[in-house]
DNA sequence: GGGTGCGCTAAGCGCCCGCTCACCCTTGCC
DNA sequence: GGCAAGGGTGAGCGGGCGCTTAGCGCACCC
């Protein structure tokens, strides 16, 4: 691979592997188009715009524009179930694991927010079996969260009554980061991860510090 | 007033105060419409159609389909600050007027699910002005939740370092309620209320029931 | 019982949507 | 140089959109 996937910044830049280029910034101008206005509002003339094309040129990389918002769907879905995995298998306490999960997930959704807005509310603007796809995605992201709570009550770390509805609770309080940070706020990503990694320790019972 | 604008379930009608009949059927209908498929999605002949009259019917009672959202929008962030407001005036301990504000906050989410959809999600398909009013009654909100949590902190019943990042987190963690919420899910409105009124008051340190 | 006005409809206007098609450049191979 | 291939464009099709208008029917008042 001739092109650095990751900046410096440990920001993903996940659209390297959409080739060729053309079709990248398509796919670039969709992902900003659709965060702003929302997929239904957003126009194929608005998106080729972004893109300095054609509003013909969309047809040549992609069938639809639906074949747009899928593909952006299913990438940034893969990364986040990377992003949680990785965090899920690393060495140490659940304690440590959960934090670094939820911070993490929360500086790519704060980070990313364009894309992660895309990703988490534009998912019912995609036909049946697209949906279907995702959504076994999102029950991947589900499963690994939970599987860290589950080690960390087995282990006696943590004190969680109800596994599966504090996984949900903590899985919304990051996705929904997606829609009310502002870049322009006064937080950065990294200031709300290290928030919401105490708000989720303190949650599940947790030691902290 | 000759209706009840209050169910036995506690579940409030809040479309009573919309009149002529006419007016509210074509509301009730935006909503649904508006929660199912999203505003953009969502066409006038569509509302009309299930309201049981002709696209045209709905010109009379609204000036343009950006007006049933805001009414909408309105009475709903109206109702919600109604609801917080209510359990911040309430007597009893902070910890148990945010318990309670957050439950019942919640079940209004997820009760309502429909209705606390548009309200929540749609702000972004509103004009400038409308925007700039629903602005105002959230910051409400989140004034109502502020006041509590700072009490607590005072009294010394919560532990919380950063107040206006915990407020936003317990706010998020409600408001997403709607985005997840299925009614025919394992979880009644109830439950899911009582769940998030004890992770909150883990969340701010409080000692709980 | 005839006039008045309001709630509503049928029809349709003008616009812009997603998408297509015929054609044009550039590139690379012989 | 000839030529095939593929990325790109300009123009435009069919259709559905938000919204308007002319007129109808029914409840109500004198």
């Amino acid at each position: 691979m001739s092109t650095a996937e990751e900046t410096a910044g440990g920001e993903a830049q996940p659209w390297g592997e959409v080739t060729p280029d053309a079709a990248r910034r398509l796919l670039l101008a969709a992902v900003e188009a659709f965060a702003e206005r929302g997929y239904h509002a957003t126009t194929t003339r608005d998106i080729a715009g972004r893109a300095g094309m054609s509003p013909a040129a969309l047809y040549i990389h992609y069938k639809t524009k639906e074949e747009l918002l899928h593909r952006i769907s299913r990438i940034g879905h893969e990364k986040a179930v990377e992003i949680l995995r990785t965090a899920a298998r690393a060495e140490g306490s659940p304690t440590r694991r959960l934090a670094e999960a939820v911070s993490s997930f929360v500086r790519w959704h704060a980070g990313g927010r364009t894309t992660a807005r895309v990703v988490q509310y534009e998912l019912d603007s995609l036909g049946p079996e697209a949906r279907a796809e995702i959504v076994g995605l999102r029950r991947q992201v589900d499963a690994e969260v939970r599987g860290i709570i589950e080690e960390g009550v087995r282990s006696g770390e943590f004190d969680v009554p109800d596994v599966p509805g504090t996984t949900l609770a903590v899985l919304s309080l990051c996705i929904d980061v997606a829609r009310w940070f502002n870049v322009d706020g006064p937080r950065t990503p990294e200031e709300v991860g290290a928030l919401y990694a105490d708000l989720v320790l303190r949650m599940v019972g947790a030691a902290r510090g």
